[in-house]
DNA sequence: CAGCTAACTGAGCAAGTGCTCGGTTTTTTT
DNA sequence: AAAAAAACCGAGCACTTGCTCAGTTAGCTG
């Protein structure tokens, strides 16, 4: 099972960080060890291998936010969406090449014509926009944010603020870590019950 | 003339659509009716064909935005950054395929080796991300939109926001249009003067 | 008209691709 | 120890790729 796993973890990396097409499974035998044919034993296709990474991706990110809920508790629905903006950033640091490869180009092509692709990238867009949505309503339900703005569409833009400051970081045109607390600052004055 | 410009439109096109690597200079004959010969004839290699349209890209974009300030006037900095948050979303669908491209990962990954690439990605956010730093400065000095935020990187939020905005709907995750509003929204929230 | 240049052609090449398959090695089961 | 199953191997196949080049066509000038 060694090779495996390792197939896995290095294809996670080549595809999120040199894209689908300019990653060429004789790479993957190289870098891994494991022999074409191997790869093949393990992974019916390269198409194939990806959706894999994929799924896992999905599981991990999504567990990682239900014990991010568990473990911690919040004073206010503004100081949780605030945490919630914290931790998306501290886990796009975490899980590195995962949420990397969920800003390539190819797996929205791919969703297009495959349903398993298609529901592995809703399901994780829909935990992260739903944690944001989460906070929006306890703090609407505590005062902590107004309640005229609509949770849903807020929560959306919430999480392009947020990724959109990952995208930045990731495409070498700005550091994200000195937009850190403007964003957050952003974040409270968008949220703000007056 | 008539084949060299033909190349460059459905290679916008293409590569915006389907990418670099996945778009082969045989269908880019095919869909031309020119000759893979006359391909290479006007531009010596395929990366350069991308990297000449990625020049017009700049060109064109910087000079609609150039237009759009000689051409309005605005009452206060609020309205001027609302209203080139419109502009640029009206622009991304106007020069949707330019706009797309700037989206595909391969552009950034070929600017982090080679300079000209690399300049004109550059000119392109800078000319965007000036633009609203430019409405943010305006509105600071008439008192419309607060002077205690940082004006360049409230600009980055400002435009992180309307990008991601295109971003979902350019993967087919939401429809931009019914976030419109609740981003106009936005944006008024985190830069009003209180 | 000839002469010249710019525009255009497509067969062909070397290199690389995803993937298969017959066979070997390693591990597990009996 | 023998048998069965799982893991692994890499040469080879059919196909595609970006690109070249010797040659043809079209447009312009004197």
């Amino acid at each position: 099972m060694k090779k495996k796993e390792a197939i896995l973890k290095v294809a996670t990396v080549l595809f999120a960080n040199k894209g689908f097409a300019d990653t060429s499974v004789q790479e993957l035998s190289r870098l891994t060890g494991a022999a074409e044919g191997t790869i093949y034993y393990h992974y019916k296709s390269k198409k194939y291998l990806l959706l894999v990474i994929l799924k896992k991706a999905r599981e991990d990110i999504v567990e990682q936010f239900e014990q991010f809920f568990n473990g911690r508790s919040f004073d206010s629905g503004m100081e949780m969406a605030e945490e919630v903006v914290s931790f998306f950033l501290y886990l796009a640091g975490f899980m590195e090449d995962q949420f990397r490869l969920l800003h390539r180009n190819f797996l929205y092509r791919f969703s297009e014509s495959n349903l398993e692709f298609r529901e592995s990238l809703e399901a994780i867009y829909n935990c992260l926009v739903d944690s944001f949505e989460k906070a929006i309503l306890t703090g609407q339900a505590d005062g902590s944010i107004d309640s005229d703005i609509n949770p849903r569409k807020s929560a959306l833009i919430l999480f392009t603020m947020a990724d959109g400051l990952l995208r930045l970081k990731n495409d070498n045109l700005y550091d994200a870590g000195a937009l850190f607390n403007e964003l957050l600052k952003s974040s409270r004055r968008m949220l703000q019950a007056r």
